[in-house]
DNA sequence: TTGCTTGTGTTATATTATAACATAACATAA
DNA sequence: TTATGTTATGTTATAATATAACACAAGCAA
């Protein structure tokens, strides 16, 4: 990687850190080309997997959106939580459950090396009968 | 749903119990197309999110694929180990894993409906140096 | 310099998914 | 039975997501 793609890289954390919900990578694409005008989507597509590959920027793989990591990076899987309401994510770190998750996987001998945790419901706000966002 | 909607989701279960790997809505729409030329990707996507919604069929929602249950239906989430080399999923329930999970998405008060739990890595036999299907 | 490797830019297109509306099938009551 | 509402299905078009493939440039080694 050289200067420029830490450039874009640092923006799009930037951009991510701007929401509480997720982005697309073409809300991300929207928002880098105010700056940047010229971008194009492998760009965008590049920087978000290397973003992912470091923990800085989690990929939620049910909605095909992305959202920066709550605590600067995770390199081990996060189980996210996804409000269907409101759209916030919550990020909970559990490696004994990450721990089991794999021993269950290789009772058949299947060796693990990316988990994907994600829970969808409804958060606190929007589950109590407030009105939701 | 009517007979003819019956009729399509049968279809579907046949074409994906036809292959051990998962399949892409428009894999299915191909191979429904050979028996009925005309059928459109709505009515794809609508029969395979009946059939996901009463667990005949499983999404791969890190593959945007679909795989019929292999122990008929699962109505409560599977952990759904896939292997990247040669493509094969293999099920596995864990009530206690789940239950686990929901209540660590519940400590801030959050509601769980649904479990997306994917576990990518080598299956038995493409993690042990054998040559890959 | 030359050639090699790696990263980045660019164009085009592939793949996945759904909005929006039209039509048909079924149920129920007048 | 016809009218009417309701739900499922068909159809068209297009939106949204993602990547292949190649062009170009930067850095480095011989």
């Amino acid at each position: 990687m050289s200067r420029q793609g830490q450039r874009i890289q640092k923006e799009i954390l930037v951009i991510l850190r701007r929401h509480l919900t997720p982005r697309s990578a073409y809300d991300v694409l929207g928002e880098l080309r105010q700056i940047s005008p010229k971008i194009a989507p492998p760009t965008v597509y590049r920087a978000l997997a290397s973003l992912t590959l470091r923990g800085r920027v989690h990929r939620l793989e049910s909605l095909n959106a992305f959202i920066a990591c709550q605590c600067d990076q995770h390199q081990n899987a996060s189980i996210l939580s996804i409000c269907d309401d409101c759209g916030t994510v919550e990020e909970s770190v559990a490696p004994d459950l990450l721990k089991e998750l794999s021993s269950i996987a290789a009772q058949s001998g299947f060796a693990p090396s990316r988990h994907v945790i994600e829970v969808h419901g409804l958060c606190a706000s929007c589950g109590t009968g407030d009105s939701p966002a």
